[in-house]
DNA sequence: GCTACTACTTTGTGATCACAAACATTAGAT
DNA sequence: ATCTAATGTTTGTGATCACAAAGTAGTAGC
């Protein structure tokens, strides 16, 4: 019957003050945001309805929408599925959210007023928390979040979505590469992006994000690192 | 029954090749990207269905991803609508298309080969002559035609949807302004971005991106202008 | 005349069914 | 033994139906 590897997902309660749809979009997302399907492993409507006990119809629109986003791609068969990922695409995918991320900080910067700034620093505190007990999943989690409240202090932000896509399309390969190299440290970058913030200097800010961003995918960035984190997509 | 303006949407033929969803999407997509719909009019799933004599199935998927990719918006209602358009985030997408659009031709630069170039020079020939017969949606279009065949000489290419994405949002509103203003006339500054290509000079290729980008919007971009067309869109 | 409650309509959501295309499997011919 | 043709199964697509939430209108009460 599971003639490729069976898909486990990590199902939450369901709330029942949201939709079915969102709440498959939101596991579906999850899954591939943290690597729980593997790239190249053909997605069917009626599995996935399966596993997650509900009717067709639900996942199918999730699945449609996680397509428009990019985090899955539906193939000319038809077949949805976690996209490949190749050396190229992935430096593709950190360079364009060099370019974005970093204009996306610059241009909220002007917004961001005490309140925002004690957020950004609170944030900041338990990233450092989070780093010293050494837990993985909590610092790339915080981590996004400081991001977003830096970028959304901006009110007429028109970028975060394009962001957001490109976090999905990294999100699985970021995982798999955590997973294997557990001796990783990354200079705090985001103090000197506070102090960039503090002294309103766009600059020098675009400058710590964009170290932050490179250094965060720097362990991965290796060509050998890469070339075999995609060999383990292939089947 | 039409408590709102009626809708009209341009049909074209459905080709029994595509999938009727695919053909509501690009539909729809048209619709939007010409500024066929009235920011604020909400949309219903059955009145589309109607109007486009499908069942509401394929309009929902098509709502759905239009949504997905920030072409329309669902509010806490449910309702789905274009979404509105203000000074600041009109400033905002404009903004975003410098910094990525450059972002990508830079990235393109390196790729393009002979034969792109010729693809370039041949649209660019196209854009001189729809300028001289004044044809206003020929221009555009074969502008959008240009970015995209330089864009795409990236084979890695990842931030094409990203920035069709931010085309689609400024859309109706670029229409709206070219209707209203029929005699602005660009500085072409292809040309310039054609000698940056063949020079290889990536700085230069993004100025002239920027700066066509920047004049390409210029004559919507006065505040009086952008008041007036974010008042047309109000009921 | 204005507000609040109720009945009625509209609309999105989700389940089920029918169907055709894609896929896998098996049988037959060279 | 290998390639091809035929059969059976799986899967996406699209239509229809049931239902609950949101919206609308109409009426009673102050």
């Amino acid at each position: 019957m599971d003639k490729k590897s069976p898909i486990k997902i990590t199902l939450t309660e369901r709330n029942d003050a949201v939709t079915i749809t969102q709440w498959v979009y939101q596991t579906l997302r999850n899954a591939v945001m943290y690597g729980e399907i593997l790239p190249g492993r053909a997605l069917t409507i009626r599995e996935l309805a399966g596993i997650m006990d509900v009717s067709p119809m639900p996942v199918r629109e999730a699945l449609r929408q996680l397509a428009a986003e990019n985090a899955l791609e539906i193939q000319g068969n038809r077949r949805v599925m976690v996209p490949k990922m190749t050396a190229m695409k992935f430096n593709e995918l950190c360079e364009a959210r060099i370019a974005i991320e970093s204009h996306a900080a610059a241009r909220a910067l002007p917004y961001i007023d005490g309140e925002r700034l004690e957020q950004l620093h609170s944030l900041d505190a338990l990233i450092d928390q989070a780093q010293a007990a050494d837990n993985l999943e909590q610092i790339s989690l915080l981590n996004q979040n400081f991001h977003r409240a830096l970028y959304t202090a901006n009110p007429h932000q028109v970028t975060l979505p394009l962001i957001e896509s490109l976090w999905l399309q990294l999100g699985p390969f970021m995982r798999l590469a955590t997973n294997e190299l557990d001796e990783h440290y990354l200079v705090d970058r985001h103090n000197e992006a506070m102090a960039a913030i503090e002294k309103k200097d766009a600059y020098a800010l675009q400058i710590a994000i964009s170290a932050d961003i490179r250094e965060g995918i720097a362990f991965a960035g290796t060509p050998e690192m890469l070339h075999s984190l995609i060999e383990n997509s292939e089947p």
